[in-house]
DNA sequence: AACCCGTGGCA
DNA sequence: TTGCCAAGGGT
């Protein structure tokens, strides 16, 4: 790692703020500096491209023009605003941190980094953007992009996937960043990230800070941002169960904590649920799982069905770490409708719409509904 | 500290 | 197809 002088450090600033005043991006949550809109812009973009979100956000401004709107919004609407950006827990901790400013705060924003890391949802880096941007606090916002800018700039090499470095780059970016524009800064950068100085085919020859690029005149940015790789995700085999009575289909509701919590999808039975015990799980035929499955499902959910696999009905969906693997298996119900043993409704395709419902459902659904 | 938590784009 | 990345936070 390198390190720069005051002067260096002046020059800089004005590299970087007279490009961002001439080429900085026009984007819907920069036509103000309103906390409110900062903030759902912020946990929007986590972990999620810009492209993506621009729609999510216009859509949730007319929904929800003001924090007290977003805290008296009702669950199932603020999910269906929600459905596909994924991270759905950001949505829930979106409304706690609404509620928290309305009613704890009485409508005042924490105007400082250190108060707003107290709000649902809103870490480090968060608190770093809402309190430079919205309010002027000269602090640090690391993200992918300052992790990313600024290991190449001074050739940081600490592994940005180890929680400690974050703060070796808020030391750093902290003698670096403006007290006159914090702001302004820490979202150039961020702009400086997603044009030049990007993760893939980076195009630091004609970047505005080229001259600052330590890495890209050693030759060497390639080798930055230091990151140790992620295990691949874990393949987990389910069963999906395809089970209606006439246009109406039996959903099951996923539990109120862990993945998808909360959402509904059709009722999903693990592979290995109907292998553990068996002393050779190997040498199942499909045959025998099949009737495994219609035991099992008699067993926990009381419903007595005859399955039907079909083949070309396997739907994949991979998340950041399991990729699923379902088989799906229709079943005609022609009994009566009490679900007292099975913690399910009945839904129909008009109910579909207007729930909001995981990627994963709506691939399986769109393989078996009616054309 | 390591792991969990979604989805879409792209080479 | 596979792997990686994208304005991270919670536990």
């Amino acid at each position: 790692m390198i390190t720069w002088s005051p002067s260096k450090i002046k020059a800089f600033q004005k590299a970087l703020l007279t490009w961002y005043d001439t080429d900085g991006r026009d984007l819907p949550w920069r036509r103000d500096h309103d906390p409110y809109h900062v903030w759902v812009s912020e946990i929007m973009l986590q972990q999620t491209q810009v492209n993506t979100v621009i729609p999510y956000y216009n859509r949730f401004m007319d929904w929800f023009p003001t924090v007290t709107d977003l805290a008296d919004a009702p669950e199932e609407r603020l999910m269906k605003a929600w459905e596909g950006l994924g991270y759905y827990s950001r949505a829930r901790n979106l409304q706690k941190a609404a509620k928290q400013v309305v009613e704890d705060f009485n409508g005042k924003w924490p105007r400082t980094a250190e108060e707003l890391l107290d709000l649902a949802g809103i870490g480090p880096y968060t608190a770093g953007a809402i309190a430079s941007i919205a309010f002027g606090e000269p602090v640090p916002a690391v993200d992918g992009n300052a992790f990313r800018v600024f290991s190449r700039l001074l050739e940081i090499d600490d592994d940005i996937a180890k929680t400690q470095t974050r703060q070796v780059f808020e030391q750093v970016i902290g003698t670096i960043i403006p007290t006159d524009r914090p702001g302004d800064f820490n979202q150039a950068i961020m702009d400086l990230g997603s044009s030049y100085m990007t993760a893939k085919n980076p195009d630091s020859e004609n970047s505005p800070v080229k001259a600052f690029d330590q890495a890209y005149l050693d030759g060497v940015e390639d080798q930055y941002p230091v990151k140790t790789k992620k295990p691949r995700p874990v393949q987990i085999p389910y069963f999906g169960l395809v089970i209606h009575a006439d246009d109406r289909y039996l959903m099951e509701k996923r539990p109120s904590t862990g993945l998808l919590a909360n959402f509904w999808t059709f009722p999903l039975v693990k592979r290995e649920t109907l292998l553990t015990g068996l002393e050779h799980p190997e040498t199942v035929t499909d045959e025998e799982l099949v009737t495994l499955l219609e035991h099992e499902v008699a067993e926990t959910d009381g419903l007595k069905l005859h399955l039907t696999p079909r083949s070309g009905k396997q739907v994949t969906h991979t998340f950041t770490h399991q990729k699923w693997l379902i088989t799906l298996m229709d079943a005609e119900w022609s009994g009566d409708l009490d679900l007292s043993y099975f913690p399910g409704e009945w839904l129909t395709a008009s109910d579909f719409e207007r729930l909001a419902l995981p990627k994963v459902q709506d691939k399986m659904w769109q393989r078996v509904r009616p054309k």
